[in-house]
DNA sequence: GTCTATATACGGATAGAC
DNA sequence: GTCTATCCGTATATAGAC
């Protein structure tokens, strides 16, 4: 699967996760003219998302969050009850949105290795249509309360086992040769996370989702499938071209994860 | 070479750290008496790690900080100008010692897989000395003004580099199969990233430095080397026994990096 | 060198007019 | 629904006694 057609099946989208957090959290937000709560929740959302992976989610102030929406401090206040409300609106409507669209993705996938690219496309998938979201959740996530923490470590050991398991299934079936299945689905995670907290260098060096998917999928396989698989020095991934005239943009490149 | 042996040969601690920001910074402090300089200086880097690390340099408070230091605030000001001053002190100086160790451990090495070898071990192992600077390092850099956030670029593309150089000279030698270097690079410093970032992990898992380096060694080997040297289905790094007990200490774990 | 006490500003949050 | 004006706590940083 490429990420085009990722996106006509998923149709996922910043709008798409803005709008299941309205849903959850409709009863809590004092407007109620449904078109005006959308537009500047959009608004609400796209700011704290933006300042926050510049300097931080703490360094962000009121003030700096109303210039940004053009929204008044009294007007944000009606639909946010507190800046932690913000927070937990934003990071705990993310995971289950996340983990629905991965689930999906490898539903129909019966043989392992076909069902673990399916798994790692997915989730580079995800996080490239959601990766301001991404990254804030990566970055933000240790500063909710006690039951904000307890969810995203779940979540994060959901996925650990998600992949683990693949792995598991795959070394029953003579799929994949015995590797530890838990170190490697942290290892797999540790790459698939390169993609959403590293995303500068990405576009610095011009490499898009769907090429980082077949170098990371290359990279994996030949650690899991059997050698027979695995002996190709003619890799589908070559080297680009060196680049020469990147360096332009280094200078401003560091903090802005976000762009 | 193991930990142990890195660690006999490297003396590395924060002590060390330490020290070289107080060399660095000698001038700007105030209090003169080096041996109660360097007793003070070590606890209010320990707190500012320790608190930090735990909920994020900006919601660290110069009260909280003081109470851990057990220095009082009028004190604190006659080590450190400003919160932001004691960001740049320790941001600033801990590149300088790993990149210098990091150099000084494969100059030694001649061949193409030793050298690679080396480089991870030595990552890997510098980064388990100096784990909460580490964290720290990657979650705040962005905090810092302009000059400091180009220094940190800098530091972060010149170690893509001498990895991506370490596998360009083995492809040219034939030692290792032709593969990017450059995504190369990114990809092994993402798994020795996830060694300090995601500690937590490894020690509700048992792992050791030593151990996941031998793991990730064998990943990064099963896709560089030829395929004759990569045909084993009994690896060295074999799967744990499952760890049943674990779980008990699930429910704090979360944003407890630095344990 | 280290302390306590305090100046000063900036933060989140709310009241009430429109 | 949105705004302006303002409350009030907490933050960083400093002054000056010991």
């Amino acid at each position: 699967m490429t990420y085009a057609e990722f996106q006509q099946r998923f149709q996922l989208s910043a709008e798409r996760l803005y709008q299941e957090i309205y849903r959850a959290n409709r009863e809590k937000i004092q407007v109620k003219k449904e078109a005006t709560v959308l537009r500047n929740l959009t608004r609400i959302f796209d700011a704290t998302l933006k300042i926050s992976n510049e300097k931080g989610f703490a360094a962000m102030s009121m003030r700096d969050f109303s210039r940004e929406t053009g929204l008044s401090l009294g007007a944000l206040y009606s639909y946010v009850a507190s800046k932690e409300d913000l927070l937990e609106m934003i990071l705990g409507q993310g995971r289950v949105l996340v983990l629905s669209i991965l689930e999906e993705a490898i539903a129909r996938e019966a043989d392992p290795v076909a069902r673990l690219h399916a798994a790692v496309r997915a989730h580079l998938f995800v996080s490239e249509a959601l990766q301001p979201w991404f990254y804030f959740s990566f970055m933000e996530a240790k500063k909710m309360g006690r039951a904000g923490k307890e969810q995203t470590l779940a979540s994060e050991m959901y996925t650990d086992r998600l992949f683990a398991d693949i792995l598991r299934a795959g070394q029953t079936a003579g799929a994949f040769r015995p590797r530890d299945p838990d170190q490697s689905a942290q290892a797999i995670k540790a790459l698939l996370q390169e993609w959403y907290v590293k995303r500068w260098k990405f576009a610095r060096t011009g490499v898009s989702v769907d090429r980082y998917a077949d170098f990371v999928l290359e990279f994996i396989d030949a650690f899991h499938l059997p050698a027979r698989s695995n002996r190709s020095n003619t890799p589908s991934v070559v080297p680009l071209p060196a680049r020469h005239g990147g360096s332009r943009r280094a200078a401003g490149a560091a903090g802005k994860e976000n762009a």
